[in-house]
DNA sequence: CGAAACATCCGCCACT
DNA sequence: GTAGTGGCGGATGTTT
């Protein structure tokens, strides 16, 4: 469940997307655009990324168009990420090949991936009994009937397992992909990566809270949004949420009510993810002691920030220093 | 760690 | 009648 409580560092070099007649392009393109594009002219990591094909022959995507995958499925064995999307296979039993390698995949140590439907693939091998997953809200009632030993959990975005995750609607595969890239890289390339996107870097919630999330508009601030700007300046104070409704010129009341209908969380656990994030950003870029931190998040006291930073993350912030400490620090 | 003090948030309702 | 505002009480969660 987001956030999830493994937080070992994972490696990722070498990315494989298995594609069927009846894969998402966007699904597809999210994987592509998360570790098939080299952006290293940022500083950023690139991969040995490929697609690997069940059949002889290029497979058509749900939009009509074709694919044509240059590996085979043999690519699954040396990639540490496999990604599975939507194919003919979440309706129909996926092929015997593709299960055989997934599950050598895993037994090896990958991880493996699922954007959406493609979580239908993953129940099939029957990794996921007994394990919490997710998949979109349309499908989690026939997911939990067809596979009644996977624990579903319609309420979340992702859930990381550790070694084996999944996503709901496809918007969610992104937040997913950058949380596995953030335990593969840390905060700043995770954060840079989602920067190259033009997303948020992280959303923590349900699926319902993403679904009222409004498109920004460009040029066009709400009063909310000019708060947030503020606010993310100023998380060094003990900024409270009667000072954000105060800034807004909204009472207190009126603002929490906006302030849900425009983001979907309320003011306060909003303010607290904010300073949560600037932690992690401290933790793994200074050498700062954790009651300094905490005080520069705006916690009166380093407890109160242990206690919030346990609740977000899942370690201590200790912990969580010796795991992503990265080499800019 | 636990208890006491404090803040947040949500349903309800009256009001514009 | 509809849509938005804001005050209040108390359950819940956070900070000291």
């Amino acid at each position: 469940v987001a956030p999830p409580a493994a937080l070992d560092s994972l490696t990722i070099t070498d990315v494989v997307v298995p594609v069927d007649d009846g894969v998402a392009p966007f699904e597809l393109g999210v994987a592509c655009e998360l570790f098939g594009l080299d952006r290293s002219d940022q500083g950023l990591p690139t991969y040995d990324f490929a697609l690997a094909r069940v059949h002889d022959r290029p497979v058509r995507t749900t939009a009509g168009f074709s694919v044509t995958a240059d590996a085979g499925l043999d690519r699954i064995d040396t990639a540490d990420l496999v990604i599975l999307v939507a194919g003919s296979w979440t309706e129909r039993a996926p092929h015997p090949a593709l299960v055989a390698r997934l599950h050598n995949a895993h037994d090896r140590g990958a991880h493996l991936m699922a954007i959406c439907r493609g979580a239908f693939v993953l129940a099939a091998t029957g990794l996921l009994d007994g394990q919490p997953a997710t998949t979109h809200w349309r499908w989690t009632d026939e997911m939990q009937a067809r596979f009644p030993r996977v624990d579903v959990r319609p309420e979340v975005l992702y859930v990381d397992n550790g070694d084996l995750s999944t996503s709901a609607g496809t918007a969610a595969g992104i937040d997913l992909g950058l949380h596995l890239l953030h335990r593969a890289h840390g905060t700043r390339i995770a954060t840079e990566v989602a920067r190259r996107m033009v997303v948020p870097p992280h959303r923590a919630g349900g699926q319902a809270q993403y679904i009222h999330r409004p498109i920004p508009h460009a040029g066009h601030q709400s009063p909310v949004q000019d708060v947030l700007d503020w606010a993310c300046t100023r998380l060094h104070t003990a900024l409270s949420v009667d000072d954000l409704a105060a800034r807004a010129r909204m009472t207190p009341r009126t603002f929490a009510r906006h302030f849900v209908a425009t983001l979907g969380t309320t003011p306060h656990q909003w303010l607290t993810a904010q300073r949560i994030q600037l932690g992690r950003e401290l933790l793994e870029t200074t050498t700062l002691t954790v009651t300094a931190i905490a005080h520069r998040c705006g916690y009166g006291s380093p407890d109160a920030f242990r206690a919030a930073f346990a609740g977000h993350t899942g370690t201590k912030p200790s912990s969580y220093r010796t795991t992503f400490a990265g080499p800019t620090r």
